[in-house]
DNA sequence: AACAGACTACCTACCACAAGGTAGGTAGTC
DNA sequence: GACTACCTACCTTGTGGTAGGTAGTCTGTT
């Protein structure tokens, strides 16, 4: 793989977010992992905001092209949502949160930065989310039912649901991705 | 109310927990909001990790006598799950997270005492659940479909999303209890 | 009724350490 | 000569936690 010092940083950071939290995770436990000293990350990232803000963005790209390349391989909206599953499901099989909700539950502890790049991030899914279910409901795939909004919901609910139960019980998924057709098969 | 330092503790620490974390609150915050002296802390909860473990015992104690309290006042299975919806909708309300959900993000950062306690308050909720499912089912209010641990599995996780997502975003839980219906009656 | 001893609930003063961050330097590269 | 990517040495602040003291209360004995 060989990646660079900047990416090892953030792709280690993000590890730490995503299992112990951003306040409990230290320069020092990074420093130690990546194999530089704890100043020099000062060089890549001057601030743990800047470093977090970095991390934050990296992952919303990343989930930006996963949501178009969704779009480009699945053309119904219930395939869309379904492939959406297990991309989560496999992310978290990894043994880590999905970044949105482990920031999430620190929320008011985060730099203001964070906050709003966190609230930006869960409104941006569940934007697309929207956006799925109404091209579903006018393609004839699935009733209205209580609206594409309450739908996406529902299932981003769900997603971020399951991950930290599973996270937290270290049970395995019971869930496949049927479970995607019930909630949007609701009238 | 004029409850005594302990409690005051107690529950000053739990909401602190519920939105900032456990890594995030520190003996600092909790002395000048209770009124009291940091070290007068260490009085009452030797160890952080002490706090912590009332503070979850406590909760789990008062989830119990909810649960107890659903069963009396409601006969059927549905009803009954359809209660705990609104108990867990109220609790999110007051802008706090439910608490297994923000241990569970901090997880591998918590003392193993605190890991074990929240294992053991998931895997209590999911049998509660379970069985609850498993009545329905019996009384023929709904069809097994997939199982009733997966059933349950499936509504909590939708509980404990559903509440981060509107702490996150600060939008109003957009479904209601009706989503239980939904839930229960896959088949 | 009086008083000793133990116990509770706090206090001030302090400690070791780990946090994020800075100053200033060096070796290599463009 | 400037820039990049690191380094050592150090700083400040905040962390959980300790030592030891004091004022009040509760209890048992004389």
């Amino acid at each position: 793989m060989a990646l660079g010092t900047r990416d090892a940083l953030v792709q280690t950071a993000e590890a730490l977010m995503r299992t112990k939290g951003y306040a409990a995770f230290s320069y020092a436990d990074l420093a130690e992992t990546v194999g530089i000293r704890k100043p020099s990350i000062h060089h890549h990232f001057p601030t743990k905001e800047d470093l977090g803000t970095a991390i934050v963005e990296e992952y919303i790209e990343r989930v930006r092209d996963d949501f178009a390349q969704i779009e480009q391989q699945h053309e119904g909206a219930v395939a869309r949502l379904e492939a959406l599953f297990r991309l989560f499901r496999a992310s978290s099989d990894g043994g880590m949160l999905p970044l949105c909700g482990a920031l999430a539950a620190e929320m008011s502890a985060l730099p203001l930065g964070l906050q709003q790049l966190t609230h930006r991030f869960f409104d941006m899914q569940l934007k697309w989310l929207e956006a799925v279910m109404e091209r579903g409901m006018e393609r004839g795939e699935f009733p209205r039912g209580s609206g594409p909004k309450q739908k996406a919901f529902v299932l981003l609910s769900l997603l971020e649901g399951s991950s930290f139960i599973n996270w937290a019980t270290k049970a395995g998924d019971p869930t496949d991705d049927r479970i995607v057709q019930l909630i949007v098969q609701e009238s």
